[in-house]
DNA sequence: CTATATTAAGACAAATTACTCTTATTATCA
DNA sequence: TGATAATAAGAGTAATTTGTCTTAATATAG
């Protein structure tokens, strides 16, 4: 099997989505998040440490501790995720693995690919936090 | 990391290419392929193993003998090769994981990635191992 | 200021995926 | 028709990814 995002930037991107409702001075626990979303929760804890890394969370340890996001949700879209999480292979490799594919010297799927793997990375950029938060919110959205 | 296919996947797009700039009754051995294209032999028999079993290759034990397609080139698409590896979870399962997001109650990314993912079923749909096969004969092409 | 509960961080284990080695099959040639 | 070499098939191993358990840090209450 095979997907576009791994599991981790799966949970990361559910995660953050249910950061982003929160009050941006908050600290939440990830026990709290892993229950809501039902992820595993020092999965979630070992993938917000990167995210911490990268600058994407704040984190603070102890009682009353937890994490929050570091900026704004709307400054937060979700190539910062995938990048962070997954790096940035999907938006630059070949998609069939030639190992010498490249614009000048194209693999038998590159051209078909372009057009749609660059619509992937654009969406990726539009979409941040804060929209997707609000959507979740609305009636219909889970 | 995370791609959209599997390694598994990748390797048996770019062998069946290579397989179909073949005539079309020639069996061809798994070391030829695994040699030509350069990936782990025996890895590729597994491969071409589950293509054989799913009807999309024949195959021919002992001297002389190997692997050819099962059908013309010009009726096998990407489509067949990716779902037969990979499973059809890329066309149907939720991008970012949530586990009910459907048409009916959505995700916060389930429309944006929409028509993306229906771009990509379309083109692997499109794509076969005619068109393919022959681009790469084309110089500039790798 | 000390004990404790709560939390993040990091070490460890299981499952999956990728890869390699061995065995069974069979066409060919002596 | 039997030995042999080439081949697919399948068993076994390594690496990566996913998931769990343990330890270290710290805010708070007494």
């Amino acid at each position: 099997m095979s997907l576009i995002f791994s599991r981790q930037c799966e949970y990361a991107i559910q995660a953050l989505i249910y950061l982003a409702k929160k009050t941006e001075t908050e600290w939440i626990s990830i026990k709290e998040i892993a229950d809501h979303i039902n992820i595993p929760q020092h999965f979630l804890g070992k993938i917000f440490q990167m995210l911490s890394n990268k600058g994407i969370l704040k984190s603070k340890k102890g009682l009353q501790g937890g994490f929050c996001l570091s900026k704004p949700s709307s400054d937060i879209n979700l190539k910062d995720i995938v990048d962070t999480i997954d790096g940035v292979a999907y938006s630059t490799a070949c998609v069939a693995g030639f190992p010498n594919c490249s614009n000048d010297s194209p693999c038998p799927l590159h051209n078909s690919w372009k057009d749609l793997r660059e619509g992937i990375v654009k969406m990726l950029k539009m979409r941040n936090l804060k929209q997707m938060a609000d959507e979740i919110s609305k009636p219909g959205y889970n």
